[in-house]
DNA sequence: TTGACAAATAAGAATTATTCCTATATAATA
DNA sequence: TATTATATAGGAATAATTCTTATTTGTCAA
């Protein structure tokens, strides 16, 4: 199943004008770009795919703009073990897998780990905001890699 | 609860044993740090407390043994959101806390939490070797310092 | 439609985090 | 105790992120 996100202009014009923020160029394209992408781009994905059609675009725009929608909401920063910080456009509940060998963070899905419930006492000393399940093994490619070990 | 990690003499000697690592100071210095560590310490962390009673140990040294830590098994890297890599002594099934002001991980456990299932389909093309709850959110501290606005 | 101005950008420097290099030291073994 | 493979310290190199500043640009009021 393909995983595809949300791009609505509209509500993207809207979310900008909210919080005070400019519609620029950059920012449509960085946008459009997020939006388009599957798994979960580093600030450096995101800037080598434009760079390559908009060679003025410079990294700190892309970085910067990267954290101004994470300020905003427009995307999270997700949990990963160190190296690079990564974004998902992806704000819809979900779960990940890590995979340990290659670094690979993938979707899945699962109503019934949606609706998990956290402990009581949990409730009462943090606000909760988020909810996920976490899993790190190893993805079918990399099995397939050292099958033969 | 205070959660103390096991700091097991015998134990770490039969691992580095079994993995032909040799026992230095240096190793048994950082395994001391590491299981006597609250929270989530990062490479830095460890370097900063150890260098203050062992001005001779280095960086490089702290930060390799904590990766040679990983490999053999005695300590986790865990997910969080970029910057530092950041090491669990706790092997133990636990779930997270992540402060999104501050940064903290914080443990919890959960009985509940630890037997939940995942969805065939994810089995049967990825090989699960742990899972766990992540929760962001904002901690009491940050809830409190954000009180007065 | 234009001008003023606050906000955003590009480019490169600076900072921070991690890894690499290599000469020296040392734990393990015979 | 001598040998040797491994580990260490220290510093250099690389990678990741953030900062600085001169310039440009989107927005809004006139
Ligand atoms: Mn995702
Ligand atoms: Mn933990
Ligand atoms: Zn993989
Ligand atoms: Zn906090």
């Amino acid at each position: 199943m393909e995983i595809t996100n949300d791009n609505n202009p509209d509500f993207f014009r809207t979310q900008c004008i909210v919080h005070n923020l400019k519609i620029t160029p950059q920012r449509i394209l960085i946008y459009n770009e997020l939006t388009g992408a599957k798994n979960h781009p580093t600030v450096d994905n995101i800037y080598r795919s434009l760079h390559e059609k908009y060679p003025n675009i410079s990294f700190d725009t892309v970085n910067r703009t990267l954290l101004t929608f994470y300020d905003i909401g427009l995307v999270d920063i997700i949990e990963s073990p160190g190296s690079q910080r990564r974004f998902d456009p992806n704000k819809e509940n979900h779960h990940h897998l890590h995979c340990i060998k290659c670094g690979k963070i993938i979707d899945f899905t699962s109503s019934e780990l949606d609706a998990l419930s956290i402990p009581l006492e949990v409730g009462k000393h943090f606000k909760v905001l988020q909810k996920r399940v976490v899993i790190n093994g190893i993805c079918e490619d990399c099995q397939k890699k050292t099958a033969g070990l």
